[in-house]
DNA sequence: CGAAGGCTTGATAGACCTCAAACACAGTGG
DNA sequence: CCACTGTGTTTGAGGTCTATCAAGCCTTCG
């Protein structure tokens, strides 16, 4: 893992082709974009609530959060998980005050774009910028999708369908191996996430982990039972929006 | 209240003001789209849940929510509601299927509008374009405030935080009537955006109107107290990115 | 005036929380 | 190599918030 591969934007190139149809020329456009390379330890804010940014960040290894703490409680609100290839902040570009932060949950690297940057290049390639916006619209339907399981759905449903996001969108950009993922995620960062105690979703993975569904042990989780995972909450990854990506050469519309 | 009052898109373009400056040309290419005048009666379907729409409307009058239907349950969650000015299902330019439906709660009167209209005028003025990308962002922040709200606050803040909102909302398109809006919303409607039971709305309204904070009655709501019912909400309009409007003309930067 | 929908009230049940303590495990220092 | 410490996980007991069920009331409207 040398510094130029830590630093190449290819996997933004692929989230990117994984959403939105790009021509070679668009991709090499994108990942030719001037950044500036940092390296987040873990636990570690990237972007504080209020901030206004003049910059968007890009994750390239890592996992990071968007949350927000609520009032005096010390409790703090987890809105959405960010894995590579993943701009979490791309809503800065138009959205002049940030709502929410945006930590770290393991060491990470984020490449930095300037503001100026990317809306050149989504004026001068009107399809990039299209990706762009549609990027948002899918972190937004992610939201949505959350807040339909906070308001209708049980603890057990929930994290379920929370288990069963993360190992989609891991297996679009690639990092599945088997049947398990990499999740260096503490129960308690999940009932942040899912507005449960750390209590009750430690009892909820234990009825997962005896229903035969899923193991979950030492940052690894392994889906047993895909199917009855998706059962238990109720998930269906149309919101993802997630293209299949072509192997061969793709065929685009002018 | 004449046809052609009703087919004007004036609600569009003050809203599209009160987020993002527009030049006098703009704001009268925006009023010039070509559209089509719907008049959808109350407790109707404007789009469903699945459907992949080439056009998108805006509300002129009445009021609007966007919902899910939960599996079996009959329960649905609605996950926004939308007011004059306002576009539900901009995001369909974008995003191919429409995850969530859009649902009359009053008669109402929507423009329907081409996409290739939408793109023609953001290509055109691309200040236009940046005011609908930031207008779906906005609505995205929104949704995130009812996350977190969902995720951390008790019913009682849940249901003070929408009274809130749906006030300065509608403070901003000048729908404010004194200390009182219009608010063509039942009980159960209430229960089913903040995923509570509709038993349970009505314990926490009264709760509310025994502190003095609001009353509701036959449709108008009128915020007695706006200091505490933002208190008891934890309301902090910032995430709603309401711009004062200027009453003289605005100077654009370039 | 009757019907229908919305609002209100009471009683009971369940999901989830809080507090508290014990256990497991990895990293650290002696 | 082992005690030690800190973080994360697990377990138990009791309490609170909110759901569900069921019935009565009130308002609106044809």
């Amino acid at each position: 893992m040398n510094i130029l591969g830590n630093s190449s934007l290819l996997p933004l190139v692929d989230k990117l082709r994984s959403i939105h149809p790009l021509t070679q020329a668009e991709q090499l456009a994108v990942g030719a974009m001037p950044r500036q390379i940092r390296i987040v330890p873990a636990d570690q804010d990237i972007t504080h609530d209020g901030d206004k940014p003049t910059q968007s960040c890009i994750i390239l290894t890592g996992f990071v959060i968007r949350y927000k703490l609520i009032g005096d409680s010390g409790r703090r609100q987890i809105m959405a998980f960010y894995l590579p290839g993943d701009m979490p902040d791309l809503m800065s570009l138009h959205l002049n005050i940030l709502d929410s932060s945006l930590g770290t949950l393991v060491a990470s690297t984020v490449a930095v774009v300037d503001h100026r940057v990317l809306r050149g290049l989504a004026h001068d390639y009107a399809r990039i910028g299209d990706a762009l916006w549609r990027d948002t619209l899918i972190d937004a339907a992610i939201g949505r999708e959350w807040l339909v399981g906070m308001g209708s759905r049980s603890a057990y449903s929930r994290l379920a369908h929370l288990f069963c996001e993360l190992f989609q969108r891991m297996d679009a950009i690639g990092l599945v191996d088997g049947k398990s993922i990499r999740l260096p995620i503490t129960q308690n960062t999940m009932s942040d996430a899912l507005g449960l105690s750390a209590v009750h979703v430690n009892r909820v993975v234990q009825e997962l982990r005896a229903n035969g569904l899923i193991i979950w042990k030492s940052g690894v989780l392994t889906v047993e039972d895909w199917g009855g995972l998706q059962d238990a909450g109720a998930f269906d990854p149309a919101y993802l929006n997630i293209r299949r990506l072509a192997t061969s050469p793709e065929i685009i519309p002018p």
